[in-house]
DNA sequence: CGCCAACTTGATGGCTGTCAAGTCAGGTGG
DNA sequence: CCACCTGACTTGACAGCCATCAAGTTGGCG
């Protein structure tokens, strides 16, 4: 049962939060900015090869919060740079496990685990409407080898995937419940940031199951740790409505 | 204490296990094989772009057991194919954890976690004297340019090293410490039954503290669980030499 | 208004980490 | 050749973190 000063506060916040932002946030990226994002196209780029690489990304697809961008199985074709919204990918182990295995937002790029198999192993799930553009693997394969910067590029950014897998390794084989949490709030954090958004204020668009499943924690878990950072005062949490409180305190539990 | 019947049971076996193989085996790999199995040479290669690709691969260089092929925070300039021997990579955080993120055999390539940020992740140490091949990096993209068989071959390798991760996110993320190490010793048996050994008997080259940082456990865990097997008549195991006795019970166990 | 999914909180148990003691194998030096 | 030493490993006892089970709350939606 919530205490009657819990209530009040929580109430209040919920308030204040929905006052800044709409429950559901869209957020909005022009195309030059999602590029440059992952691609990192100005730098480096003439004019021309600008434009090539515009072709890659003119096909858009919008996604329903709930919908499939794709499924595990289903043939590889293209991968997708997200414009706006927000999804995570899980995967589904042979005997039902539910691994969820990242979210992205805004200017990432997500299927690149089709390439190998030339089939997807894991779902895209829109948790909020979505926008993307769909970016034929043929055709950027293609330009790879006219504009060898394309394909530097995308080779850097397939590295980074690697890379954030490993740090989702060190996290999930040596950090305890509260170690994780802190990570993954300041993660958010920094993304945000990274998009323009305030990095201590923000709402999570998965629930504490799909964050559970991303930490490898139980819902439970991942609830109770948030209530006790509130306690602690490191962060304010009603719903998905997040406030960080103590950037330098979560921190110092991730480095603890 | 170990008992009588364990001890002259466990005496037994090794004795068996170092007459059928010396205790310390070098794998050896052609470079067609070794090629082959990553890169997937053979198909769809004419004669002059096997002769491009052989280029690639024809600086070599020998690893003594317990060196280091790179080191996290190097200037990263080549990819390494492993000819003979085994590595692990493994990162050090921050704050000082130490976590396994790979084993690699013959065939395998490691340093792609370096082309993001141009800069090596992780450590790469060679666990038995090793041979590498050193792929330069900017040489493999220009030859991907002028052969996009190679090109297209280096990008299903990545992603393949992506969905690897996958599994690794999954299996930290929810199994459970046997699930985890029956799911360990069958991914070994498949690879060196990929490579010509035997699926069932093979020798451990990683310490039982290693095999921990890779699966998130700590040392006593393996050493009990795989304790455990051995009672249990899953497996038997003798210091590093290892012998599955009961694939499909293991396979049950991952699946359970 | 009622229902349901999402969430919070409590009680309890079990898996795994921690601490500790002892064994074993290999290498070194006398 | 043997004693010793060290790193790797095994095993036991115990504790703690997190999963599990359960009950209740909240907000959204039909």
């Amino acid at each position: 049962m919530y205490t009657e000063s819990a209530v009040s506060y929580q109430r209040e916040f919920a308030t204040q939060a929905r006052g800044k932002a709409p429950k559901c946030v869209h957020i909005k990226t022009p195309c030059a900015t999602c590029l440059a994002r992952e691609l990192c196209l100005p730098a480096g780029l003439t004019e021309s090869q600008l434009e090539r690489l515009k072709e890659l990304f003119h096909v858009r697809q919008r996604i329903h919060a709930g919908q499939s961008l794709y499924r595990a199985g289903e043939g590889f074709a293209a991968i997708y740079a997200i414009r706006s919204g927000f999804f995570k990918t899980h995967m589904i182990s042979e005997d039902g496990r539910d691994q969820t295995v990242g979210f992205h937002m805004a200017g990432e790029i997500m299927g690149m685990d089709g390439i190998g198999s030339q089939r997807y192993t894991c779902d895209a799930v829109a948790l909020e409407d979505s926008e993307v553009c769909i970016v034929p693997f043929a055709l950027l394969e293609e330009m790879s080898v006219e504009v060898p910067q394309i394909q530097n590029r995308f080779h850097k950014l397939m590295s980074r995937e690697l890379v954030r897998d490993f740090g989702m390794l060190l996290l999930l084989g040596s950090m305890r419940a509260e170690e994780r949490l802190a990570a993954f709030l300041l993660n958010l954090s920094q993304r945000f940031a990274a998009r323009g958004y305030s990095a201590s204020e923000f709402n999570l668009r998965m629930t504490r199951e799909e964050i559970g499943s991303y930490l490898g924690l139980k819902l439970e878990t991942v609830s109770r740790t948030l209530s006790r950072f509130q306690k602690e005062g490191l962060i304010q949490i009603w719903q998905k409505q997040v406030k960080l409180l103590d950037h330098a305190a979560l921190k110092g539990l991730v480095k603890a």
